[in-house]
DNA sequence: TTGTACGCGTTATCAA
DNA sequence: TTGATAACGCGTACAA
């Protein structure tokens, strides 16, 4: 379209005012007369007033993005979080610049590089490539979501306590031993507090316990025969005793769970098993699997709560700089299905 | 922070040249000398410069910008469509600022207004709500996905082909009857030719079959029960006879193979069962489900190619404006697991 | 309540 | 190969 854009010089002439007032229009309306408000109303109605974000950015230095780098959207509880995320724009009125980095450390650097080209106002950071000591060298409002977060301001759900309840769930069916499977995980790492959760529990009521710590692989395919044979080894191992078994995530659990009724033909009484999520696979199995769900709306909104505080607080005249990050923890929720029914006597 | 941006004016007074010269030095450094680029560089690394694109954007007006509107990141062929644009950043360059709309038509529109105010260069379309004739009437370079696309340009999956794809193997395996479920969705919608390819394909080779159209309900539980039910009606009419069910997605599906485990213990070798979509839940069930997948990281490329093509026409000089919309077919997979086994005779 | 004048940080145009 | 100057469209002191 070569004819050019409307611009408040335009209204301004039109309607014989000035572009400050024009500006002010929209700015700060009660200052003008309701008459004069009226006059520019059926102004830009009839040039056809398209506003310019861009322009009153470089003016007034306030972008209202919001950059997000997180690992995929292939695994649902990502997909989730930035679906909880975007729907905040009702409410915060912050607009999100998306990427997925696949936790590459150098790519995701780079797309840092490029939302702070855009003057974004924060950044929410779910990947785990980039050290939190780093993020918060780039001194802008920073939130992360269930990742390393010593540095930076966070949020992150209560995973002791999901542990703490998942274990506690696997007891009370009377099951003999308890088992956790999974992958041999950095303590410094959010879900590693799940571990210590199952761990606890287990010595504080002296349940006999077994925690594997093993590869978990990286295919679907992968993980299903490796969790095949750890089932054999189990089932060998505790024949006769009912077994508790706590996995990392409903996807695992659901293996488990097809394995043992590919090889029974339904899930035996002895076999209790939780996941971990409450991914859509949880409910759409077989049978129904008890999981431990995070409360991702909440986390969500908390995140969201967190960087506008940060954002607000920059925006003052004497920003309270260098201020300790914030931790803030959202408890999980036990969901209990049809995979954890007590022991029949 | 108090400190200052560092600007093209500080390079220029440190280094001694103007601010024309640093912008060259980003825009077309081969136009300097080798000895001033270098003088140039040290200089951005001394100052620590950070280059301002807002800036950039109101001088030249490529914003790089291109708005998403989506209906929501919960169900997997969104979030994973999603998924496969924001990939394309690092063929294209382009930056994407997402939307999610849950199909509120007047919420969508304030999205597209957003979108505008920010000067974003074209739009990708996944929601249903807004007419393409509306659309069009923006005037920018547009481009939806998998929804009713008359007056603008669309990628969608051979909804038809998959359809024959579906039925053929259902076909093939051998079974008396072939059954279609399906929402009644309007004619216009994409997905509706999967209905039309199901209805020839019986029609033309002559195959006993039945189309059912009926709400399918809106939450899991509601499709369940219906699907429940269905499921009792196909059993008794058609006892005896080899049962072919085509699915119009793979959570469908899977809850039809799980009531039939449920029932049976097993699926029977007189059901045969095909699903769309090739979702996670399809690989994921107690029998891998065949399924037609989209191949959709080829309808993402597809819909960014386009998009690219109408937005450099537009940097052109003679706009040549007005062109017909283009309408990209991308052809489904079958993939063939183990709900379509032929049947023993 | 309204207007003047300048600034935001870059690019485009024209001239040298 | 380089520079001066004017946009780009809006916000904001400051003045009236």
């Amino acid at each position: 379209m070569g004819k050019k854009n409307i611009t408040f010089s335009d209204i301004a002439k039109y309607t014989g005012f000035s572009k400050t007032t024009i500006s002010r229009y929209f700015n700060n309306p009660d200052s003008l007369t309701l008459e004069n408000q009226q006059i520019i109303a059926t102004a830009l109605e009839k040039l056809n007033y398209k506003e310019n974000k861009v322009a009153r950015i470089l003016a007034n230095g306030k972008t209202e993005f919001i950059g997000i780098i997180i690992p995929n959207l292939y695994m649902h509880y990502y997909s989730e979080i930035l679906n909880q995320i975007l729907k905040t724009y009702d409410s915060f009125g912050y607009k999100f610049l998306v990427f997925t980095g696949d936790d590459h450390e150098s790519t995701e650097r780079k797309y840092i590089q490029e939302l702070l080209a855009y003057k974004i106002e924060g950044m929410i950071i779910l990947s785990h490539t980039i050290p939190s000591i780093e993020l918060a060298s780039y001194n802008i409002p920073i939130v992360t979501i269930e990742r390393e977060d010593q540095y930076v301001s966070s949020v992150n759900t209560d995973n002791y306590m999901g542990g703490v309840q998942a274990t506690s769930l696997l007891a009370k069916t009377g099951a003999d031993i308890l088992i956790h499977i999974n992958a041999d995980i950095p303590k410094q790492t959010p879900s590693y507090e799940r571990i210590r959760g199952f761990s606890d529990i287990c010595k504080e009521y002296n349940i006999p316990h077994e925690m594997i710590l093993t590869d978990t692989g990286h295919t679907y395919d992968e993980t299903s025969r490796i969790l095949k044979d750890l089932l054999e080894t189990i089932d060998t191992k505790y024949k006769r005793k009912t077994k508790g078994i706590f996995l990392p995530n409903d996807t695992f659990a659901n293996i488990m769970l097809n394995h043992l009724i590919q090889k029974y033909g339904c899930l035996p009484d002895d076999y209790k098993i939780i996941g971990f999520d409450d991914s859509p696979v949880s409910r759409e199995a077989i049978i129904p699997i008890s999981t431990v769900g995070q409360q991702i709306d909440k986390i969500a909104l908390s995140a969201m709560e967190l960087l506008n505080e940060q954002i607000e607080e920059r925006h003052k005249r004497k920003p309270t700089l260098s201020v300790e990050p914030t931790h803030k923890i959202i408890p999980p929720i036990l969901i209990n299905r049809k995979t954890t029914l007590p022991v029949e006597r």
